[in-house]
DNA sequence: CTATGGTTGTGAACGCTGTACACAACTGTG
DNA sequence: CACAGTTGTGTACAGCGTTCACAACCATAG
């Protein structure tokens, strides 16, 4: 019976002696195991044995745990740009479309939003996507994109371009704002997931998201 | 020869049984740890190792591995606090004694002053600090604090009250405002030693540092 | 259609980790 | 001085990442 449960999540056993794409089932196992565990959950053996295959398999697709990990984290990656464009999509529904500075202001805070909306839900992989040095920046790897093809850093720094262009932002002080924007919306997202907010309701959560939004866009 | 290498952070064999302060030992060896690579690098056979001791002998002081990283984080976060009250007297004697509005203010800075710096020279304590859920808030442990007795987040929190008491930071902004001031803090001290910001030279650094204690200051 | 070489999964093994249990050496107290 | 509690030891186990030699399969050249 015990070992009834431990198959709850392995696949029924293989019939071929290939498995097919285990390249891409170790990632989903991958992922599975960050969503609910975040990084260290990542760990090979359990991937594999998810896949329904031995350990060593892995080693044919990875070189080792790390390479397997830094899949998993593009996709996380790819899933928090999924989120921040959603949520892009939904305020662009919602303003003025002949008001570009009004349009421009509800982007970035769009972007925040998002931001911390999926770290929130998403923490897991939330995680997992700052677990290891490296941030993207001008990273070209669409792993680590959503469809529109931007990574989340990518896609705060368009945000901001588009402010600079509506004339919201000075363009003087538009170098380096990403660093600013993001610098106050991740760390209040670590308080949130982690720290001293982490009891805190979800008004004053909000609250305090509004905030911190208004801090940047004021003090940018 | 290879001994020779490993003894070199060993203790010469002890000669009576018992060794004295293991307790201690365990902690100390544990920061070491901490320092050079960070919380992953706290590892308990080798803190027993360095301490010249059975691995077993650390569950005489410690409950499990967890406990004793809380003990190494504890110190992490009480040498933060160091920092900053170190940065804070070094502020204190820079500014003019009787206008307590400058002076409000030049303790804010030194506060994320001092913080930026311990996650730039001190990166596997700073990293160690904060691994963990739960970030101290109103916890009394002295373990956690400076020699002023604070912790790093009430050490922030004085700051604000001293700024609110100059008259520099109207009242009604006061309360939350720690999460703010933290956030970006936090999140910049991330953006330069894991981030995009990790190969930026120490003049963007500080200029950005600065920025965003301008952007803190004016947008709380 | 069959030999041949490359690819992918298996089996067994190693050293590392955290942790449990029983035992030995010591220390302080009655 | 005996005895109880404390602290360190020895042995053991399971789980992890990783390595090596081997087996099963697939694709392609002859």
């Amino acid at each position: 019976m015990v070992t009834a449960l431990k198959l709850a999540v392995a696949p029924p056993p293989r019939t071929t002696y290939r498995h097919g794409d285990l390249r891409r089932a170790l990632i989903d196992a991958g992922i599975a195991l960050a969503s609910d565990g975040g990084p260290d959950a990542v760990v090979l053996r359990e991937a594999t044995r998810r896949a329904g295959v031995v350990p060593n398999a892995a080693y044919r697709h990875f070189a080792n745990r790390q390479a397997l990990f830094e899949a998993v984290r593009a996709a996380a990656l790819s899933a928090l740009a999924v989120a921040m464009e959603t949520e892009l999509a939904a305020a662009a529904e919602q303003v003025d479309r002949n008001d570009p500075a009004a349009r421009a202001r509800a982007d970035l805070r769009a972007i925040g939003a998002g931001y911390l909306k999926f770290a929130q839900t998403q923490t897991g992989l939330f995680r997992t996507a700052f677990a290891t040095p490296s941030m993207v920046e001008d990273d070209p790897d669409p792993a680590k994109a959503g469809p529109g093809g931007l990574n989340p850093f990518q896609l705060l720094g368009a945000a901001l371009d588009r402010l600079v262009a509506a004339g919201v932002l000075p363009a003087e002080r538009r170098p380096g704002a990403e660093y600013l924007a993001w610098s106050a919306v991740h760390g209040l997202a670590l308080l949130i997931i982690d720290g001293p907010l982490r009891h805190a309701d979800e008004a004053m959560r909000i609250a305090l998201g509004e905030r911190v939004l208004a801090m940047v866009e004021k003090g940018l």
